[in-house]
RNA sequence: CGGGGUGUAGCGCAGUUGGUAGCGCACGUGGUUUGGGACCAUGGGGCCGGGAGUUCGAGUCUCUUCACCCCGACCA
């Protein structure tokens, strides 16, 4: 490709919206360009980059055995309806209503086609293990979409979908696909990347695995422990505490706090610490009425998926109000009054002696509250989210770390939910029908492709690593308007492109200081720079963009130089 | 959905008390240059996000709407 021809602008000044790397060099470089929020075109440099991830994603899920297929984009309400995902998902999937006013919606997933094209033509365990996965466009529509392609709305995904006839199959396959996942990321030279225990969110399923690059801009929480190798999301990362030290309890009074609303304000008026406060988080249940309200430990904060679990409801943060029977500030569990409310309390709290906590009414809380003493039994839940120096929940023993990290791909074993609701039964040996047991597993290719990006960058702009660079080299004539150096440079062009490798040419007459700016901005792997200068000792330099070592080589041996460096990859 | 911010040339930005819009980069042309974003000359490009209003007159003031960005979705 001539760079004077390429539909792709650079600039010198970073947009003045974007805030990450990945985002801001991607647009700089001409990579991409937003259409609307949370969707972009990518240029042919982004579009390359991405199916060259696609290929390697597609060689591994070739070698687990995977078959390619394509499943439509908009899907009819009906297909949705029976898996019960047409009601239980919000306004994330798009509907719409056709010519004919039948109601369809964009696809976000597509566990009920895979199920649709499965369920009629695999009837027997004889067919089984078996998967089909596709890479193809979702649209999600995301209520924030942000740092350019790390999270979009439309964005291409390969998702893929197995059935077996046993928990134990589908287990082996599993780990199959883990380790092909570990390999894509290998190849597409990701290396900051980890799997954790997750949570299975609206899949539905039992164990999941999200793969995460740790990076601090990441939107999810990791809980890691460094000594044992426990790794959770946060959403499913489990709280353990050390037995409380015991107190003598001390009697009830209840004290006049005035302003003090928050925890912080109430604590540091009454001279104590968060962690003998009792803090009351309130929660509105989506589409009923009634709410939800949580007491934890002042330092601790709820984790509302565990919660959702625990008390089965859709919850949303809510603001309470004394509309709804809150004294806002000064709520507690003694004397709540609020109508239709459900009341859990945190694990952070049990054996806890003396505690403070609202008093229901305005100005007052009380003090020396003990939970047993002065409201009744209760049972605890493990509702808040992990600290960093918690006690690691596996090993008991070491303190846990908290990392942010980008999901990158995930490993869901789903179970049944799909195979049982839309009834596709298989025969098995004993001629038994069964619903066969299924896993599914989705990477998103353009977040990976910003991650890479996010992880490969210095001061003068991308380091494509080369398995997915766009272009594996890029010629940088200087003086093209010298003859020579013209014919000498384009002429390796043509020998390269015969060789069948990607490379782009710097054809514009313009200063080297412009050339060599774009080169590095752009990220291409190996540079060839092709000069008056070095031509006169019959040279070309080959420079490496990550290493910045330079290779000399005598105009007849360049080609061969090229294709060793290529051929020896070791994904530079 | 809540809070904050920004919309002026392709990109980054100025624009005073209201008087019909500039700068840098990029782009076209001519020339001089050429190993880390050159210089001279010259040229093109704008519904100042949209609509309504105030005014003799609005990029500027008022209202409204849209788009985009950031933060939050956690707070007793």
């Amino acid at each position: 490709m001539r760079l004077s021809k390429l539909v792709a602008e650079r600039t010198k000044e970073a947009p003045s919206d974007a805030k990450m790397m990945s985002h801001i060099l991607m647009l700089r470089a001409g990579y991409m360009k937003q259409v609307a929020n949370g969707i972009f075109t990518l240029t042919s440099l982004g579009q390359k980059a991405c199916l060259n991830i696609e290929n390697i994603i597609r060689e591994e899920m070739n070698k687990c055995d995977g078959q390619e297929v394509k499943f439509p984009v908009v899907m009819p309400k009906e297909l949705w309806e029976v898996s019960g995902r047409y009601y239980s998902i919000g306004s994330e999937m798009v509907r719409f209503n056709d010519r004919a006013n039948h109601p369809m919606l964009l696809g976000m997933t597509h566990e009920e086609a895979a199920v649709h094209l499965a369920k009629n033509w695999v009837n027997s365990y004889n067919q089984l293990p078996c998967m089909i996965y596709q890479i193809q466009t979702k649209f999600r529509d995301e209520p924030r979409s942000r740092g350019g392609l790390i999270r979009v709305r439309e964005f291409t995904m390969k998702d893929a979908y197995s059935f077996h006839t046993s928990q134990e199959d589908l287990e082996k396959y599993y780990y199959e696909v883990h380790k092909a996942y570990e390999k894509i990321y290998e190849r597409i030279g990701l290396k900051n990347v980890i799997s954790v225990k997750s949570d299975t969110g609206m899949m539905g399923g039992s164990v999941a695995h999200e793969f995460m690059f740790l990076n601090h801009n990441g939107e999810d929480e990791l809980v890691l422990c460094e000594q044992c190798g426990y790794r959770a999301n946060q959403e499913v990362a489990e709280c353990i505490y050390q037995e409380a030290e015991k107190e003598d309890l001390l009697p009830l009074e209840e004290i006049d706090t005035g302003d003090a609303k928050d925890i912080d304000s109430v604590a540091k008026l009454l001279k104590t610490d968060a962690t003998k406060c009792i803090k009351a988080v309130v929660f509105a249940i989506k589409k009923e009425e009634g709410t939800v309200v949580c007491f934890v430990r002042g330092d601790k904060e709820v984790n509302e998926a565990k919660l959702k679990k625990i008390c089965k409801k859709d919850i949303v943060p809510f603001d309470a109000s004394s509309e709804d029977g809150f004294c806002a500030g000064n709520i507690g569990p003694k004397g709540l009054k609020a109508k239709n409310c459900e009341i859990y309390f945190d694990l952070s709290l049990k054996n806890q002696t003396n505690l403070v906590t609202g008093a229901n009414k305005e100005k007052y809380h009380f003090v020396n509250f003990n939970i047993e003493r002065d409201y009744g039994k209760v049972e605890y839940y493990d509702l808040s989210k992990v600290q960093e120096g918690q006690i690691c929940p596996h090993c008991g023993k070491h303190k846990v770390k908290i990392s942010n990290g980008v999901e990158i791909g995930n490993i869901f074993q789903l179970g049944t939910k799909y195979s049982k609701s839309m009834n596709m039964l298989v025969k098995t040996k004993e001629g038994q029908e069964i619903n066969p047991i299924m896993g599914c597993y989705g990477i998103g290719v353009g977040r990976n492709l910003a991650c890479v990006v996010e992880e490969n960058y210095d001061e003068r702009g991308i380091v494509m690593p080369l398995n997915i660079a766009p272009y594996k080299v890029h010629i940088s004539p200087l003086r093209i308007d010298d003859n020579t150096v013209s014919s000498t440079a384009f002429d390796l062009y043509n020998k390269l492109k015969e060789n069948n490798i990607e490379v782009l040419i710097d054809d514009r007459d313009c200063m080297p200081g412009v050339k060599f700016a774009d080169a590095d901005l752009m990220g291409m792997p190996i540079r060839v720079v092709v000069s008056p200068r070095s031509l006169q000792n019959n040279q070309i330099e080959i420079k490496l963009r990550k290493t910045g070592e330079t290779i000399l080589a005598s105009v007849e041996e360049s080609l061969n130089v090229l294709l060793e460096i290529i051929k020896n990859n070791k994904n530079i």
